[in-house]
DNA sequence: CTTTTTATAGACCATGTGGTCTATATCTTT
DNA sequence: AAAGATATAGACCACATGGTCTATAAAAAG
């Protein structure tokens, strides 16, 4: 145990109940290797806290009246400083956990698991990972699939989507529209006649059953035409 | 132990290694509540196997040759029984493991894992959660807020944004606009004259730096002005 | 209390866009 | 060999779109 040679971790509190801010600071004081730095039972003051003691993590509590948990977490990545955000919470809501995920909380843990649990939670994320206990990533990963099974499926559907109809020529005709280029500009690029253009255009649009070029490419990007070229991060 | 009174799940191996495979199934065969109904090299092989067998559970290798991993959850699922699949891999490559989840996989194992945590894991999957071990799941957070942090900074930089140099009435018009609306039907909807659109939108064009509606469409588009609306869901 | 910004709107004009119809040449499919 | 789909393209025409300039009233900023 080289535990008193490390210099102890600054940790700050956040939770609007009271009660639980100073069992949590209990808790971590017993153990010996974290250094309570502040406590706070909003976000705006917790705010001022960091910018004081500049914490390692702070562990936030998502449920609070006023300003709530997750503009907390962007509130404090805006600070720059690169203080860790735990997430903590009442309930085991997949949306939450999503969210406060998706803006950066480097984990998520409940109250009501077991103080040990809640210790290791805290040291994975000081060394630089990202906590979530198996039953919330569970959570999450529900949530997840769902909200792309429910894009695709948007994609997928929409009465056997229109633009499976298109050829291939129209397809890329289709895609230089995307672009924003005129029909002088696609006939160029193509080596084909501004009416051959104007031709293929027409023929999207009955297609798509739209009445212009921005109908059209609003329906091709609805309908994850560019998916593979654009959304490639996600 | 009510082991032997439960119905044995059914499983299905896909891996190119052979030696690998066989493995597993000898591991399966001995914990005595798996029933492997086939094994496959391939995946063209596997989707056969699974359309005879119909599996409670597929095990498929991530890394290989031909179709690869990806393809192959991709359509087992599209088969439309509801075998779950839990992915195999030799690396924890955080793209990986992302696009296997987005796609729908119960879960991610590394072939390096300790026998126990994959019988541990299928046990999971089989009841309907969704497994990934700490390690992957920090891995895939990573990979997770990485990707978010890209596409926020991408929407806010662009060299601070030109949107937010149009003025309220300016932005209600861009909306309109990307509704895929005409001058006539936006000078209705805002109760204001045609040419009024028309000034509003030259306005906006030169703000944007672009020449025409569609481009004007896609900026907004791609520079985050729809996002709070449109991508509710991620 | 000026000055600037914003929202409003008219006039005029060039041209890009979309609708419709016709007409080949090629390539698939039957 | 005949029929159908596809890519090509011309001719019109109506009108929506975009560019530019001017102008006014109200609101915000200085």
């Amino acid at each position: 145990m080289r535990r008193e040679f490390k210099k102890k971790s600054k940790v700050l509190l956040i939770d609007d109940n009271y009660e639980h801010l100073v069992g949590i600071r209990e808790l971590l004081n017993l153990e010996g290797t974290f250094d309570v730095v502040g406590i706070a039972t909003n976000v705006s003051v917790g705010l001022n806290l960091i910018k004081k003691y500049q914490p390692d993590i702070v562990l936030l509590d998502m449920n609070m009246p006023d300003k709530d948990g997750l503009q907390g977490i962007i509130e404090i990545s805006k600070l720059d400083f690169d203080t860790k955000v735990l997430a903590l919470s009442g309930y085991d809501d997949a949306d939450l956990i999503f969210r406060a995920m998706k803006i950066g909380a480097k984990g998520y843990v409940l109250k009501t698991m077991a103080s040990a649990q809640l210790i290791y939670a805290i040291e994975e994320v000081l060394n630089g990972k990202i906590y979530l206990p198996l039953a919330l990533s569970s959570r999450f990963f529900e949530y997840f699939q769902q909200s792309f099974r429910e894009e695709t499926a948007k994609q997928e559907s929409t009465e056997e989507n229109l633009l499976s109809y298109l050829t291939q020529r129209e397809e890329e005709v289709l895609e230089l529209l995307t672009q924003g280029i005129t029909y002088k500009g696609v006939a160029n690029k193509l080596f084909i006649s501004e009416t051959t253009v104007k031709t293929h255009v027409n023929n999207i649009f009955q297609k798509l059953q739209v009445n212009d070029r921005t109908q059209a490419v609003l329906y091709a990007i609805n309908n994850g035409f560019l998916s593979k070229k654009v959304k490639l991060a996600v």
